[in-house]
Parts: structure tokens; C-alpha cells; sequence
DNA sequence: TCGGGGATCCTTACTTTGTACGGTAGCTTC
DNA sequence: GAAGCTACCGTACAAAGTAAGGATCCCCGA
């Protein structure tokens, strides 16, 4: 069998999640085993028990692995200071959130799936109301912006179609008859804007309007409250 | 052995998809496996299989049975026209919307999980398309409110902190060192408004007001694009 | 130098869950 | 009344998480 000290490094917590970020990122979330994983390392399953609770602990782990590689980005991010323009510095934060995330598009399922929120976001959140409140919001206000936000702060938005690999809406054209405003949606979309990037709709730049049209309803509020 | 013929009825797949329901309404649909919903019938897990293809298809089935059970409230609740009102129609097909996933909280992570949208999701889309071009929107405001709205459209909201149980925020003072600025924004938030529904903040009126805040926005944005 | 102890890793095996495969009972149809 | 179809059952297998204990190696003190 083969020990450990040929070419073999000995396993860390560190790296063990390093492997299943990898993993992650190259074949997806769902072929993340620990019998996987272990095989990534060149190591049997049990022997990540030394270093990880559990497969539980794997997954909070990887969400603190990409929550500390948002704010390693957010803080090298050069917006303007929130108390000269707070709407300016949560859209550069955001987005740059948002890079990370489309970095490891298993990220926002991951931590949609988990119920309670890890520590890493809540001090990710701490630090969006942190901005919001140097911009001039009350308390309350931040509150509800969190909210209306909701996983926008974190540079993702929730899609309810993600479209379907191959087909892109062409799957919406054999039901056209059942679903006439969206099949003309679509029409109109793939007629004004003939070259999007991901299918029939550009995910960045519809996220974009959408959290600019919640910044500006934010801003409308802030102050007169 | 029991043969059908007692007080037992004919399996179907709606029966076999109502007990889904039931047993995800009661003890959450991570307890829904297919040897417990076959035991909530009286019958072994591979009688199942006559039925529905699998458990992919009873959580499909699931999904359409919670959109079916929003179709017929939203057919039900009488709104504006949305040529006289769109905003308010909306308004009252959403929140309708909200109600059926308040009666199935499983519903929202189950639709979240689920990557392709199901037909009975495109089709409620299609209704709210509808919604909105009769109110005056074009097809690609439509498009973009589909995005802002998200989930929102569907009636839920993704809560980033689901209240961990007992608690509800109490673990946050633990930490308040670490996290100054959600510590403070909560002490306010119990401060203003010391009776809400569902911790320490009210899921209700949050939504309500992030979805008023985004209405608002799509309402300045039609007609002058 | 050497032996003990702890850390690291492996082996085996159990549990849960989904589901393939084939068997059996009862109804339907000719 | 026989053939066959359908609904249901029993058995069993595969994948995945993980509990329990054995084996090996490194470090340290005597």
C-alpha cells in the first residue's frame, strides 16, 4: 500500500477543503463524495475524518471558503466611501461578490440548500449594513434593504429558469400555444438584443437592473424616513 | 398478507402525490422518502413505482400540486383589471401566491433545488407576463421584471437567516463584537417594532415592502423606456 | 539508541435511500 | 374457464455517509 511520504503530503482541514472546492468547481456539487474526495487527495474516505466532522462540515467549510474569498475581493475592490456615495460603493461590492460567485456556480445552491446562515455570511451581512448605515441609513431601513436585497447582497440572484443546456427557450416554442405572453417575451428579447451571453437572456446585465432598480428605490428612502 | 380489497382503496398518483404533500407538510420533506410515503399509504415502496416514475417524479408532482393549489387562489381573489391597476393586481396575485407557500414551506427550497423549472412554473410565469403587459408594460420590461422580482413572482422571499429555531438572534449578541453593525441593527429592530410575527423580524411585512419597493421601481420604468 | 504514545491513515462493515428484477394475486376479456 | 394484464410485494443491489477498531509512522523522552 502506498504510505504516506513518497510524493504523498500529509492532509490538512485546508486542504481537504481546497480538494473539494476543486471538486466542485471542475464536475459540480452533486459529485462531491467523500469516497470522491478522499480519491482526489489519493486517500480512503475515513481518513478525512481526521480533519472534518463530516460531510456537514465539509459543506460549511466550503462556504466559508468562498464567503473569505469575497471579502479578500471586496477589500482589494476599490469603490468610492460609502459616506460620499453609498449606492456607488454596495454596486462595486456586490459585483464584486457577484465575480466570485459566478466563479463557483455551486456556491449560491449550496448556501440556499443550508438552513441556518454560517458565521462567515452573517459577518458578510454585517459588513453590507455596515456600508449602508455609513451611507446614511437608519437602522431600519438597512433592515429592510437587506431584504429587498435578499441574495443580491450576496452577488447572486435566484434563477427560476436556468435554462435548459441545450435547447434555450427553443423548448418554450413547442408549448408556444399554452404560454403565449412568455413565448412572445422571448420573441421580443431575442429581437432587441440579438447577442446576449447566456442563452436567451444576459444574466449579468438583468442582475444589474434589477439591483440598480432596488438601489434607487432604496435611495429614494434613505433620509426621509 | 393484506391484498387490496379491505378498507384499502385503489393507489393512484394523485393519492400517492397528496400523501407527498401531507407528509412534507407534517414532518418536512426531508423525512419524504419513498418507503415513508409508501407507508403513509399502507403499501411497500415498490408499489410506488406503478405510479409515479420515481422520486424525481413525485417531487415534480409535488411542485405542480403547489402551483395547481396558486392557480385556483389566484383565479379565486379578485384584483384590479390590470389595465386600470396593474400594481395593486400584481400586488394581490403575489401575495395569493404567498399564502399557498406559507401553507408548504417546503415548497420554496423544493423549487429552489429543482434546476429546470417545471411546466406548471412556466405557465404561472406566463400569467404574470400576462399581467403586466396588459398593464402596460412591454414585452422586455416584462422580461426584466421577471428577473427583479425572482422569487418574489412566486410569493417567497430566500431568507438568508432562517431564525435558527430557538434562539432567534440571541446566538447574534454571543458574537456582537465580531458583528457590531448587525448587532445594533437588530437591537433596533426589537426596539421599533417589539411584536413581530416570526422572530425578530417580521417575514410579512418585509416582503411586503421589498416587493412595494421593487412594484414601485418597474412602475416609474413603464411607458417612458 | 530505543521504546511508548499519539496522530494519521486504512479496513471492514453497518445504515439509509433509491430502485432494478422477478414473483404473485386478482380482475378482465374472449 | 383460461390467458393475460395490472397492481402490488419481496428480495436484493448500489451509492453514500460514517462508526469502530486495527495498522503504521513520527516524535519525544529516557
Amino acid at each position: 500500500m502506498a504510505r504516506r511520504g513518497e510524493a504523498q503530503v500529509r492532509l490538512t482541514r485546508g486542504r481537504v477543503l481546497e480538494a473539494a472546492c476543486a471538486l466542485a468547481d471542475e464536475d459540480g456539487l452533486a459529485s462531491l463524495t467523500m469516497r470522491s474526495l478522499a480519491a482526489s487527495l489519493g486517500v480512503e474516505a475515513m481518513s478525512l475524518y481526521h480533519h472534518v466532522a463530516g460531510k456537514q462540515a465539509v459543506l460549511d467549510g466550503l462556504v466559508d471558503l468562498v464567503m473569505a474569498e469575497i471579502e479578500r475581493a471586496v477589500a482589494e475592490a476599490d469603490g468610492p466611501e460609502p459616506e460620499r456615495d453609498w449606492k456607488t460603493a454596495m454596486r462595486v461590492r456586490v459585483l464584486t461578490a457577484r465575480e466570485v460567485m459566478l466563479r463557483h456556480p455551486w456556491a449560491p445552491g449550496l448556501i440556499e440548500s443550508r438552513g441556518e446562515a454560517s458565521f462567515s455570511i452573517v459577518r458578510y451581512l454585517d459588513g453590507v449594513v455596515g456600508l449602508m448605515v455609513r451611507g446614511g441609513f437608519s437602522y431600519g431601513l438597512a433592515h429592510r434593504a437587506l431584504h429587498a436585497l435578499e441574495s443580491r447582497a450576496l452577488g447572486f440572484s435566484q434563477e427560476m429558469f436556468r435554462p435548459g443546456g441545450d435547447d434555450d427557450g427553443g423548448s418554450l416554442e413547442a408549448v408556444a400555444d399554452q404560454v403565449p405572453n412568455l413565448a412572445a417575451m422571448v420573441a421580443a428579447a431575442v429581437h432587441d438584443q440579438p447577442d446576449t451571453r447566456l442563452g436567451w437572456c444576459d444574466d449579468q446585465a438583468e442582475f444589474e437592473f434589477a439591483l440598480d432598480l432596488i438601489l434607487d428605490g432604496l435611495d429614494r428612502l434613505r433620509g426621509r424616513e
